[in-house]
DNA sequence: CATGAATGAGGATTCATTCAT
DNA sequence: GATGAATGAATCCTCATTCAT
């Protein structure tokens, strides 16, 4: 990989990413207003100044990472889709694959979250826009399966969007409970729990 | 109620009331930090300086508006529970009392989805520590109903905890979804969708 | 004057005319962009913050001086013109009233002639363009008498425009070679000279 | 010229030039403060660096520019007025010299006007002295051909300081109107209707 | 008590200048 | 020498909080 990059460069995209990773730590920890733009820079280690080379401002650092964030857990979902034999299995590889990634991004997980909300109001920016789009299509993804499902018989004949959220608020409530309790157990273990709640319900 | 209340403390009351109506509409609006005092005090239509008389401070206000309405969540909840005849019509109860309260409470559902997180951060304040005491209240509430069905038999051997996390999630999901779509359609039907899907699941 | 303003009012605006006299004190010493608000704000004996609740920002405190000072110096043209018996007279009294104004306001003169050929650049705002307006009407107003005194064979056949160009040119250069010198001694007192070197010319 | 120069010395040379040309424009355009070296660099077409090997620092590009421009005009004002058979020709010749050398140099003029009062403040700096010294040369040289004219009985006895004041005066005006109105005609051609106020006067 | 002007700490952003490569 | 990334001082502006009237 950057097999083209001159080394400059390289080193260019290593403090770019330097940077968005200690971003991400902030604004998972008091959100987007209450980060400053020097305490990112000291975490980041680099000068305040050098942020500023790097991206326009402090919200082109919070889309930046929500984008790479969200086009990431995006392709993950779509490849965890594909990757099942029947729709059922489908979407418990849907399960473990967004398990697996607020695993690994926890802070990202925090920052969705408690944003979401946040950045869809006066979307009068083009990258704002593009990631309600990303998020949107990130729902439809799962409501593909569902439907895909549905219409295989395996699930009941709810409408897919219901489905959608049920399973998604499932896993992004365990996931909360999870990083609430300090995140270090595997969260990735409780897949079955939820694939069986999911599927069989709490019945006895 | 207030019976020995005079009537200057009538109106004390009152306007407290209503500073904190505007505050939750400010704050639901823009989150806690991009809400300004100024604007809260406009839309309550008194001075600035007043808010001051009423409460200490823009966090007293925030938090006066979380401890009322999660104590006041708390409150639907534990009266659900008690009316129904047994664990799963509590349950069904539970669900029901929720979507109504967040239906009434769209402003509320929508700070604490998004502020949560952060007032659990660095508790140094009394009144935090209260409010994080009334969440943990709240789900011990819910967890013991489950408890109580798992006990009778009516929900599977699984733990209360993650029947909990799951229930929940699923009410905040289409919740979250709902007020996203316009909040416009009643809530409260949902209560059959979500109930059939928690108990019997999602499988055909 | 100000019958009609409470107390409040009138503290209120001679606080803003304070703010306005220390700025104009700024401007011409260092230009609309060396000036800064810290300073304006110290020379004005207020805090940085009170300059906001009486200006929207930095370059409405500029504007307002400039909107003030450039009206208020087309006014006295006007009023010149008018009181001479004739086209002669009228340029007579138009030098004195000149010298008379920038007598007074020898730091407005300074931003004028520095920071003019600026605000004519990308005009996007209301307030530079109501200012641009200004300058080119009182500049018109001198054109008129021009005219005038043409038409009534007083002044040589030349463009209106020219002799206007010519004298404001004289009376300018004079002003700046007085501020540069000191500016101690009576500007007015050169009235004669420019008046004759106008009419009559240099030869001898 | 330059006939003993390397080939090294010699670009270092077109490079300087280079350099002085575009912060010219820049600094017409915009002013001092407004200006930034990344945009004069960018318009020379060379590395922020480099510039910085040319010139000891922005105020250094600044005052190399009206180094430079002020002595180019001392000299052709010299220039012309020796060229003149007596005062009264001395004086047209300075007149078009000064038109000339305007018109050639838009920017300078833009720059001299509006930059003029600021640089003689607080002048710690060698070159900033320097540079007064030859803007007082060049009015003294003025001054003197007026003197000469006064002497010679060509002019009225009146100081020739202000008699250069006039002329000055008159000759600036005409020219910020030229470029006002866009600077497409020819400033040259003003040189008469000039000359005949500044000798005859505008009376009729 | 109510008001809203005043305060000033805090934060985002810019940009001249330096310096490692 | 040339480059342009990094620095951080400087600056504008905001807004929670206070306090004189």
């Amino acid at each position: 990989m950057h097999k083209s990059l001159s080394r400059r460069e390289r080193v260019k995209l290593a403090n770019r990413e330097a940077i968005l990773s200690a971003a991400e730590e902030i604004f998972a920890e008091k959100g987007f207003y209450a980060a400053t733009v020097d305490e990112i820079a000291e975490r980041a280690e680099f000068s305040k100044g050098a942020l500023y080379t790097y991206f326009k401002n402090k919200e082109d650092i919070f889309l930046s990472i929500m984008r790479e964030k969200v086009g990431s857990l995006g392709k993950k979902i779509k490849e965890s889709i594909k990757v099942g034999l029947n729709p059922i299995e489908s979407i418990e590889n849907l399960i473990k694959a967004h398990l697996e990634f607020f695993e690994k991004n926890k802070e990202f997980f925090q920052i969705m979250t408690s944003e979401k909300g946040r950045f869809e109001m006066g979307i009068k920016n083009k990258l704002r826009k593009e990631l309600v789009r990303r998020f949107q299509s990130y729902l439809e993804e799962v409501e593909g399966v569902m439907e895909a499902a549905v219409d295989n018989k395996d699930l009941k004949s709810i409408g897919p969007n219901h489905l959608a959220i049920a399973l998604i608020g499932m896993v992004h409530s365990f996931t909360a409970q999870w990083i609430l309790t300090g995140g270090e157990s595997s969260l990735m273990e409780l897949s079955p729990v939820i694939a069986s709640l999911f599927f069989e319900g709490a019945k006895g």
